[in-house]
DNA sequence: TCAAACTAAATCGTACACGATTAATTCACG
DNA sequence: CGTGAATTAATCGTGTACGATTTAGTTTGA
């Protein structure tokens, strides 16, 4: 079953990979972000995760976990550090003592205009326009999505 | 200095995101790859380390590094743990007892044929014309050297 | 020649990421 | 009601990532 396969793919290289290229990229954008992201005092994942926040304030950790494709082992401890860093605040849900909500505090919402000024910088550094922007995140949602639900299918 | 961008970008949520979009098609491929890697007994990360190795074997860790944007820091254990697994050999040049050479062994040569078969497999989930995916591919190159072009003038 | 500067890989500490399990709470159904 | 199933976070173990430092080996220049 695996003989003939290799004909057709023998001559793609790392650099023709779809993943490869997704995997740069995404690298590339953490280390754009991090020394920014230094200066705020958060790490990237902490970033994304307090723009989940600015969006739409106390969410679940569950909630949370949709949005940004983690589950409570990540995010129990990353949320931690925001709350001991105090950019949000945790509590359990009265209504029903298993959920956990999370809301930004003051400091937390303090820091959207620091987030602003990254994204206004990492824009500003791509010569790319706004329009092909557009497409690339719509392409890379398509693709997201396909390889999501090819996964249930083949998987789990 | 922080305050009149929040005007312009204030509207963008987090699927407007170019490096949200590219983090979660990250994720879709680690997903998607991670249970067929399972069987092939490795991680993500090692299968694009055997990758470039089947591109160019007998590399030294720094020129794999190069490669995949990883440091010794990252790569010295990963490297370990394919050796340990067998499928790569690490010995010091002679010529320079510094470098350490990483070559596949048989074993790992073997693991070619799955590999074919995963790339394989991910191509054939994706309802997307070659041509398109190439074009994504250059589109996410681009922009992954102009961010790393652009820390090196921000940064360092 | 030989110490200082340099280089390559390894090591260390912290922070994700995730599969698997656990603990606490709520729900459902007899 | 009450107990078993389901749900929600938290915890644990392993494997990346990466900044900073360390160790070992090489090159350079006075």
């Amino acid at each position: 079953m695996a003989e003939k396969k290799s004909e057709e793919f023998q001559g793609f290289g790392l650099d023709q990979h779809l993943c490869f290229a997704i995997y740069k990229a995404n690298h590339a954008f953490n280390r754009f972000y991090k020394p920014v992201m230094k200066q705020l005092g958060i790490t990237y994942p902490q970033y994304i995760t307090l723009l989940a926040l600015l969006e739409k304030d106390h969410q679940r950790v569950s909630e949370l976990g949709e949005r940004l494709f983690l589950e409570s082992n990540t995010l129990t401890p990353l949320l931690k550090r925001l709350e001991e860093m105090g950019f949000i605040a945790r509590e359990r849900s009265k209504e029903d003592e298993r959920q956990v909500i999370v809301s930004l505090t003051k400091e937390g919402r303090d820091l959207s205009d620091g987030v602003i000024d990254v994204q206004h910088c990492a824009f500003s550094n791509l010569n790319v326009p706004v329009e092909t922007i557009g497409q690339l995140v719509e392409q890379l949602n398509d693709i997201q999505e396909m390889l999501t639900d090819a996964k249930e299918k083949v998987s789990g």
